[in-house]
DNA sequence: ATTTATGGCGTACAACCGTACGTGAGGCCG
DNA sequence: CGGCCTCACGTACGGTTGTACGCCATAAAT
């Protein structure tokens, strides 16, 4: 429960690979954030760095390569960003954002059934 | 649809004050955001400061007295935001972010009702 | 009229962020 | 062996952000 420095937008997102894949080389999350956008290989470099000087991943070395590992548990780092971003942006309120994910960008079939699953959870645990 | 720096985290919180009541004082801003937290009179001069600056309110003095106006439709930015945000923490998946805000903050009776409804509404335009 | 509270406005400043260059060492290729 | 590629690692640098001080003016209170 150490209180972190908070993770930046960039931070997160390398974050998010070692979350997925457990541990990852730079080269590895460069690779994948460059599916998606533009990065330099050095810039993923100074991120993972930057989480490692932050305490929210431990790196060794393997070799001559640095090997990255999530140190920090995504569900936490998650449920802090999350609440943030309610606080700051709704007040607090939880349901405009939902109402927001919903109605402005895409459910899938599955989505929608899985939804109805978490409802009924939520009806079931209440009464 | 002017490409305006992003907002920051603070800048958000006291844009959204705006959002809420259409105008504002710094004075009014400011005591609607210490009943969250602690904050100086002088930084949320700041913010609305930065806020017109970069585009995102607009102000005019009412005799001595300065009152910003928001300028840009919080719609906007909340899906720029939260866009964003599941890009970089979930990969662009809308799910796990619904999945988080149901399972781990509390959804009330009536929020429960209304997620019904929007599943409903979902489900009727897709067929 | 003098004090006091309040506000606008300019300014500041360290920390943090995004982004990346340069250097030097280890590995592989011809 | 001599390039050339690839890393790690140190360093940098302008921009942004959080947070606020200080000065001056106006309005309110005594």
């Amino acid at each position: 429960m150490v209180d972190r420095p908070a993770l930046s937008k960039g931070e997160m997102e390398v974050a998010r690979v070692l979350w997925d894949g457990g541990s990852a080389t730079v080269r590895e999350v460069f690779e994948i954030i460059s599916e998606t956008r533009k990065i330099d290989f050095a810039t993923v470099q100074t991120y993972l760095r930057r989480l490692d000087s932050k305490g929210y991943v431990s790196s060794k070395l393997n070799g001559r390569i640095r090997v990255y590992s999530a140190r920090t548990k995504a569900r936490t780092v998650i449920r802090e960003t999350v609440d943030d971003l309610v606080q700051r942006l709704f007040g607090g309120d939880t349901m405009p954002l939902v109402r927001h994910l919903i109605e402005e960008r895409g459910i899938d079939e599955d989505g929608i059934a899985e939804l109805r699953n978490l409802i009924d959870e939520l009806e079931g645990g209440k009464q």
